[in-house]
DNA sequence: ATCATGTTTATGTATGCACATAATAGCGAG
DNA sequence: CTCGCTATTATGTGCATACATAAACATGAT
């Protein structure tokens, strides 16, 4: 949009409006005009001006409700979105050599927290894998996974030292949400031996659910070496 | 809407395509029909359509490029929302008591790594609180936080034994962006004591940044009681 | 073959209009 | 005064239309 003179686009009258919350022409709690007047204001139509106003209520700026018109938000900032790391992206990235290795593949009963987790009956043994990913050799995240092999029989057959146990049920499994869990845990041991640390170091851990419809597909750890950092990309 | 039998609201159409990628139908990489194609199958305008694929493009379940077309992400799920903890919501929420307790309030010349950070010259006196956060009088969060004092010389009258200095911040200085970093760290012998946690204990460490333009306003250190943990609220 | 150019096409955005919906405000009956 | 209805109003959504823009594609010259 070339942006004739006096005529806005919806990110222009963002921008602006922006500006008036952070420089406090608007404070916090306040209401703001309503659409139809900063249409005018602006010189363009409402939809525009829409457009603009429910981005910032995503981002979390503005609160609106029918009827009772369009505020600032007390509290901004209430969420952030991090980036959510593909090993292989992010150490290629770096202009590293990426490796995976794995450590560990065999049946095995779930845990009961396990249980509950991948919401499986009983104790029958399913897919558990231990995968090492290496950043020019040097230990770089430890990802210990279940797979729920009632769901994705197909898994036993996966040849996973010729694609990641990641790529490949991104590529032939069908799913449609999942939700994450960060935590902090101080190395133990078996992590300390195999991220080649400190035993007591503290580690980032990002735990990761997938699930299709009701059913779970796959758990997953990962334990990020000494140092680690997760931060927001926006 | 009232959703008259073959009329799709843009939900609808998104609920729709989304079916449709979780269950393969279309497949990750593949092209999606054309806008005006799914607005005469789904029996509504191009703008629903449009309404509901960019949502989806903005969830990163989508990559839309003009011209080029939509076509499924081979990679979703690339970031996640995190809800940023407003510690005396988050405390309250759980019914449980809201305290916070002023360990440390002086003016300190900032280290190297910290004058980056808040990209102020010099090594000039600026303002360093400590704040201990409990629940039931059990320790929460320890807060470590610098205010660029030359940039919000108000600071230095606020009594931050009525208002915790992040709601002083929120309420009374303007700001316009900030960015967050998620790591881990094992308990040192001050955080230990403060937390009243065992040496070694793994923290889960964030650390957030507010600023005001090109100037930072305040960096804060949040250091969490073992066995916290952050999760997606999507 | 390579490069520059113009054409085509799918998405991006703006507009005016209409109506849906939620929620407040106001009014009247009891 | 309270309860419940109605009117009002700001946002939410849908539609048809028009034009802007990016990028793939085709064409033609060198």
């Amino acid at each position: 949009m070339s942006a004739p003179a006096g005529r806005k686009t919806w990110q222009a009258v963002q921008a602006a409006v922006r500006a008036r919350i952070s420089r406090r022409d608007w404070k916090p709690g306040a209401l703001i005009p309503h659409e139809a007047e900063l249409a005018q204001e602006f010189g363009c139509s409402r939809g525009t001006v829409n457009r603009a106003l429910r981005g910032l209520a995503e981002d979390g700026l503005l609160e609106r409700r029918r009827r009772a018109g369009t505020r600032v938000a007390l509290n901004p900032q209430r969420r952030a979105a991090f980036a959510i790391p593909l090993i292989r992206d992010e150490i290629e990235g770096k202009g590293q050599q990426f490796a995976a290795r794995i450590l560990t593949r065999e049946m095995r009963r779930p845990p009961p927290d396990v249980q509950a987790r991948l919401r499986v009956a009983g104790a029958a043994p399913i897919l558990w894998l231990e995968t090492l990913y290496t950043a020019d050799g040097a230990p770089y995240v430890f990802e210990a996974r279940w797979i729920n092999t009632h769901a994705v029989p197909r898994a036993l057959d996966a040849d996973f030292t010729v694609i990641s146990p990641n790529e490949w049920l991104v590529r032939e499994v069908p799913f449609d949400s999942g939700d994450f869990t960060v935590s902090a845990m101080a190395a133990d041991g078996r992590s300390a031996a195999v991220l080649g640390c400190a035993e007591g170091a503290g580690l980032l851990v990002l735990d990761r659910r997938t699930q299709h419809g009701a059913q779970i597909i796959t758990s997953v750890r990962l334990v990020f070496h000494p140092g680690y950092r997760m931060h927001t990309r926006s």
